[in-house]
DNA sequence: CTGTTAGCGCATTCAA
DNA sequence: TTGAATGCGCTAACAG
């Protein structure tokens, strides 16, 4: 009787295409079984494959991600923050667009679990799933020093982001280990978009002498650099080599002279979603006593 | 006294950090001021350039967007469109997986709205926003043809993906113009995809005679290609010319030889977002008559 | 103008 | 096992 009736509701089911309000559900359960993804720049490969490793980790335990772009503005990431808690997601994974602990606290204040990608938050305890920049970018600089290179340009991102800080504690270390100092006139600092790649590299070639090596800080900066070089009719790497935080698409590395640190962003997304689904579930498990 | 009422009321909105519950209120109704947008490939930047023109008018109306990527799947394009549903979203905006009318006719019923994006879908009445593949595949072949080009590689797209056929009759229609029959060995058609570019091109170079022209069916397609005949060490204008839709990245365009046709893809996201949002704006009036 | 109430669709609880 | 009642937070309708 019993499977009869059930095999009757699943027949009305799909005659009628009914489909759960979850809106309803979420309001009973105070669950909606979806995260938050911000990130801080949609066109940059390194965050949409983040992004496809967080959304195979969250589908896999049957959470949907909602998936929102700041373009590295604070204003715009306390607006989807905002809007997020509004639709009251379970967690949030987020790329912090600066170094400040408001988002954090905002995000907590209203119960809901966060973990932070990419970048350091310092002034606050929080989870973060990010790559050694530091370190990355001493050993990129130490392959540039052994090649006898001495004339380094920095070209680094926004100063108030961690990567960018960090990756230039890391020039400046590698920098120290050879007994080099730092030359200010060959550290430029800027933003994580071609164009400014791109103005940087110009800049750095106005000096005289011109530095001998180049060290870009993400892979949007390589490829402004790459776009001035070439202009330029400046080649690589008989006039100047070039090194770069990030993976360069597969088009442009036709050349092989040109070293890129890969950060693995699949698994990045993948472990961080891993980690705030854990966080979450611990929780809920918590919440049974 | 009520201003004071409101003040206080303001104050305790701020202090407590009050954020209203949107899933209440969407419930209550039956408006969620959402839209989801459902693209086939979030890597490729026509999509994501168009997304964002869907965002910035979107938001700019006040609504949000749910960003889905179903890599060209017809079976996560359904998944998506009952998530989205069960989220009670308002309109859809869809670039679909494949030229089937199922995934309109699922929307409708739950009397959603639905934009379709860059694709035809026939046997269906429905509003679409997309360029004139035909025209513009026609036109880039002629150009090929003006410059004396006989033997002219065709890698398509996959079929049953309407623009890849609407390319593919350009092709045929220019060549008929010019008294060219269809060598179909010339022919190829795989996927919107880079290693598909590349495989195809690979191919087409076995033939001999060789083709003096490529025609690539989008972006990724010519990227493929350009990564096999830079491999392969084949000169491009001298050895082959390439023609392709879609914009490809600036840092490929140093080669002055290579003829793209740009969609606009961040205008045809704005007005498909416009059109939608006109839909959903009358549909409104008509529910308070 | 202010205060009260009903009900959106769901899951949980309690009663039968 | 099944059915009916409750309330999640909100807004529209209504009453005072």
């Amino acid at each position: 009787m019993q499977r009869k009736n059930t095999r009757k509701v699943e027949a009305a089911i799909t005659e009628l295409g009914y489909v759960p309000n979850s809106l309803a559900r979420g309001l009973r359960l105070k669950k909606t079984k979806t995260i938050g993804l911000v990130i801080t720049d949609i066109t940059n490969p390194f965050f949409t494959v983040l992004a496809r490793g967080v959304e195979d980790a969250a589908s896999n335990a049957g959470f949907h991600v909602f998936l929102c772009n700041t373009d590295e503005s604070e204003t715009k990431q306390t607006e989807y923050l905002t809007a997020l808690l509004q639709r009251q997601v379970d967690g949030f994974l987020l790329v912090p667009a600066r170094s400040t602990s408001d988002s954090i606290n905002l995000i907590r204040k209203h119960g809901a679990e966060v973990v932070v990608i990419d970048r350091r938050v310092p002034s606050i305890q929080v989870d973060v799933v990010r790559c050694d920049s530091e370190l990355g970018a001493f050993r990129l600089i130490m392959h540039l020093l052994e090649l006898g290179h001495k004339r380094i340009a920095y070209l680094g991102g926004p100063l108030g982001v961690s990567t960018a800080e960090d990756r230039f504690l890391g020039y400046k270390k590698a920098m120290r280990e050879c007994n080099l100092g730092l030359n200010e006139e060959l550290v430029l600092f800027g933003d994580y978009t071609q164009q400014s790649g791109y103005e940087l590299t110009r800049r750095t070639f106005q000096l005289s002498p011109r530095p001998t090596a180049i060290f870009a800080a993400n892979n949007f900066i390589a490829i402004g650099a790459l776009q001035y070089l070439r202009k330029a009719r400046i080649n690589i790497p008989h006039e100047i080599s070039l090194v770069t935080f990030d993976d360069l698409p597969p088009s442009l590395l036709v050349n092989p002279f040109l070293t890129t640190t890969t950060q693995p962003s699949y698994e990045m997304g993948q472990q961080a979603a891993k980690l705030l689904l854990t966080r979450l579930n611990n929780r809920e498990a918590r919440d049974y006593r």
